[in-house]
RNA sequence: GCGCCAGUAGCUCAGGCGGAUAGAGCAAUUGCCUUCUAAGCAAUCGGUCGGGGGUUCGAGUCCUCCCUGGCGCGCCA
């Protein structure tokens, strides 16, 4: 059993026979400093006391009462102002490792979701060009953050939400087929406000290839519309392609275009209007966000007929609302912050908690190369695609760095640095505490070592400090798991992971595990190896990164 | 002008619900490869947690006012 769940439990039972529950308050932790025991608990600061009461003397009588009924413990003190330090036997922590050896792969898994139905909508980023590493750091956050769910009981679908309806798709079509255009000898002009990026001439390229200039002699609306189409088409078979590259694939594109044609969009506004959610001022249509928290009313259908991005977004939630999920996971550009209130207002009005949307705002991305930023503008055709960032420092190694930060931070993606296979870049420290372990079992196995079961008198040999250190680490692969899953940040499992590999690379350094005489001993650390092996592979995959065998 | 996010070591960043002496990596200095992968380990150096006030047994964490930076504030998309 976990620790912080030992402590709680008994400590619970010892509350309930006062006639208490746990009070709110109760922090059961590891302290950061090994003095202060294994596990701590501020119970007796934080209990109901009687007048005369001190929490000294509070957790002196908790002291006596769980050391008299609790023979996994080994010592309890009491320190500073009343906070209840226990030290565990050996015994407790060797079982983890058993634990984690018997569960294998579904170590650590946990039950905070309880089947509920998530759905995580991330990337959705607009067809109108490839894939920039702003939208890879989105992707990495989305696509771990599904599988850290899925992993604590939710129930998870993913979607891409693909804007293929609106001005922007008419500059698209229009880029294209003004390079068509001009590659057929037409002097015209390239008009402002367009996408530049080489990635038209390409398209507009390949249309002339395959249907020479006959483009020309249509009407400039079917020219268009032939534009772009084509130009979506590719741009998104490109999309479609980095990100399977970038080991994410939604089960789910779901289209704003079959939204508006299909009728949706004004079957939401009309019932809007209807409850009285919505109004006509001016000859537009307004949505009463007021109402639900936000600065200002917003429009919906503006006086010149023409349908707003934020009504079919509206229409966009509904839909999702109608699938059922118990929570939508929407995963933003931290430029859209200003967005959420209106869409929160929007989840409210239509009946359902404004909770059950879930904001994650994703930081832009700086990347800088050669110590200087490197501008990135779409339309200016200039930056560096997803595609070309992980062609230069591959997949593993970018997805870790982005999800080694809070994704509503900023963060620096130096180029040069990611590069380099030092400590600099931790993706390969972690990767190699597995492959060092895969690397040691092949040796073993060399050497005729025969493998036995696990038991606890195998595990009763790692006694050092070393040894515990590595045991309390696997014992706090759930706490994190649970703690990523519900604070739906992926960068936990990061920064636990470079917590591990440091352990097992002191432990490595200071334990020559092949060389001993004690076959016992070897055997039953070569059990703790595979241990944190697992562990380590568990985590990595959780961030959709490979666990080598060997570097 | 209003709002959101950020400000923690020279650099990049962690710090669930307020807990004990504020952490990690990099950089710098110094040790450790005849032995399991040195893509490693150990040690040293490094801090007014942007600033002032407040709340309390206790504040990097909560409240408030300033300062600085980023972003957002449209009948744009």
């Amino acid at each position: 059993m976990k620790a912080k769940n030992y402590i709680s439990e008994k400590l619970t039972a010892l509350m309930a026979a006062r006639g208490f529950d746990l009070p709110a308050k109760t922090t059961i932790e590891a302290p950061k400093s090994a003095q202060h025991g294994d596990m701590a608990t501020n119970i007796a600061m934080v209990m109901p006391k009687e007048k005369g009461q001190n929490p000294r003397a509070l957790a002196e009588g908790i002291k006596a009462e769980l050391l008299a009924q609790c023979p996994e413990i080994e010592s309890i003190d009491i320190a500073g102002p009343g906070f209840i330090n226990f030290t565990f036997r050996p015994s407790f922590w060797q079982e983890v490792a058993l634990n984690a050896l018997d569960r294998g792969a579904d170590f650590g898994r946990i039950d905070v979701g309880k089947g509920r139905k998530v759905q995580v909508e991330y990337v959705s980023a607009n067809p109108t060009g490839p894939l920039h590493i702003g939208h890879g750091r989105g992707a990495a956050v989305g696509d771990s953050l599904t599988r850290i769910l899925r992993f604590t009981g939710h129930e998870v679908e993913t979607e891409y939400y693909l804007n293929d309806a609106g001005r922007q798709m008419r500059l698209l079509g229009l880029a294209v087929w003004v390079r068509y255009q001009q590659a057929c000898g037409v002097e015209i002009e390239f008009p402002e406000d367009c996408y530049r990026g080489d990635y038209i001439k390409d398209i507009s390229a390949a249309l002339l290839a395959e249907k020479g200039r006959a483009l020309l002699d249509l009407p400039e609306e079917e020219a268009l519309d032939l534009c772009y189409e084509r130009g979506m088409k590719d741009i998104l078979d490109g999309i479609k392609k980095d990100l399977i590259d970038f080991r994410v694939e939604h089960q789910h594109w779901f289209s704003e275009k079959s939204l508006v044609d299909g009728g949706q969009v004004e079957a939401t506004l009309n019932r809007l209007l209807a409850e009285g959610r919505a109004y006509e001022k001016d000859g537009a249509l307004w949505f009463r966000s007021t109402d639900h928290g936000d600065d200002k009313d917003r429009v919906l259908r503006k006086s010149d007929g023409l349908l707003t991005y934020f009504a079919s977004d509206i229409a966009y939630h509904d839909n999702k609302i109608a699938r059922g999920f118990d929570m939508m996971v929407d995963i933003w550009g931290a430029d859209h912050h200003g967005y959420v209130p209106r869409m929160k207002a929007a989840i409210e009005a239509m009946g359902k908690d404004r909770e059950a949307l879930q904001v994650i705002l994703v930081q832009l991305v700086n990347l800088i190369q050669g110590g200087e930023q490197i501008a990135m503008s779409t339309r200016a055709g200039k930056f560096e695609t997803l595609a070309d960032v992980c062609a230069e420092v591959g997949v593993d190694a970018a997805r870790f760095i982005f999800l080694s930060r809070k994704s509503d931070s900023h963060l620096d993606f130096d180029l040069d640095v990611v590069k380099q296979q030092s400590m600099d870049n931790p993706v390969y420290y972690v990767q190699y505490a597995h492959a060092r372990i895969c690397s040691l079992m092949r040796k073993a196995e060399e050497q005729g070592v025969e493998l036995p079961e696990p038991s606890a008198g195998l595990m009763a040999m790692l006694t050092t400090p070393e040894d515990k250190a590595l045991f309390t680490c696997l014992d706090a692969f759930e706490d994190t798991m649970e703690l990523a899953a519900r604070t739906l940040s992926p960068h936990h499992v990061s920064y636990y992971l470079m917590e591990l590999a440091g352990l097992l690379h002191r432990y490595y350094t200071v334990h020559h595990i092949l060389s001993g005489e004690d076959q016992d001993l070897l055997r039953a650390r070569i059990l703790l190896f595979r241990a944190v092996a697992g562990v380590v592979r568990t985590g990595l995959d959780l961030l959709g990164v490979h666990a080598p065998e060997r570097m």
